[in-house]
DNA sequence: ACGACGTATCGATGTACGTCAATACGTTGT
DNA sequence: ACAACGTATTGACGTACATCGATACGTCGT
């Protein structure tokens, strides 16, 4: 995509996302903004993760292990095991490990932070 | 990604998104729910295309030509148009050709549209 | 009609990434 | 200590796509 790979870990929620959004001279976001947005964008742009994200949310206790979600969404165990560490990463799932079982659960807010980004991008500029 | 590539040509605010994000039984999103929803998503999470609606935004009188957004980002004039006809098929942008220049304006309500989608993947299912 | 100019399309290329099989790691039992 | 089991990592493979140069398309002057 470009040249030069951001090396932030795109830690949604994080404080230096206050900042984020801020357009530049032009009135666009500026290119690091725009990095960063559009990677925490692409975590969830893909169908599997979206499904991933609404079965955890869906489970009665809010939380799932790798186990509850191979069979729902009929892929092999390392791949949703790497999409759940790509969500982690994000920050959009949080990991607990209770004995040999993973279990995942949203961050709070950390949904409704991304949407509310979205919407903001159109927002109005000085 | 999958073996079968959704032939909806991803309709942002189309009458068929009204009952997108439903819940299978497992409750978590569809499978063609989440294909679409992620399909238009993978359309903003791009650095380059976040810039390109935020400019439009941030334009005074709200529309923009190509020749207004090559400079801004820095890229070449087909990767510009290239974009904003990705943007346009997604819905979020509207082309409208006056002489020889093609005016972008954002559809309004298109992004707060998509931001309560995502927020939504998250809700609580029955 | 013709040249100039803004925009769109085409073909090619390099990179990113979703997926799997195989395997390694860690924890719980016996 | 060892076997069983849930999970994570590695390596490989195929596809998707962002970008460019070259070129085609439309519109406005003269």
């Amino acid at each position: 995509m470009l040249d030069v790979m951001p090396t932030t870990p795109l830690p949604l929620l994080a404080d230096d996302w206050a900042t984020c959004c801020t357009p530049s001279g032009d009135g666009g976001l500026d290119l690091d903004s725009a990095q960063r947005l559009a990677a925490v964008l692409k975590v969830i742009a893909d169908p599997t993760r979206l499904r991933l994200l609404s079965l955890v949310a869906a489970k009665s206790d809010g939380e799932a292990c790798i186990c509850d979600l191979t069979e729902p969404v009929a892929l092999s165990q390392p791949t949703v095991s790497h999409h759940m560490k790509v969500l982690v990463d994000a920050g959009l799932l949080q990991r607990e490990q209770r004995g040999k079982w993973a279990y995942y659960r949203l961050v709070p807010g950390a949904l409704d932070a991304l949407a509310r980004l979205v919407s903001t991008v159109a927002g109005q500029a000085t």
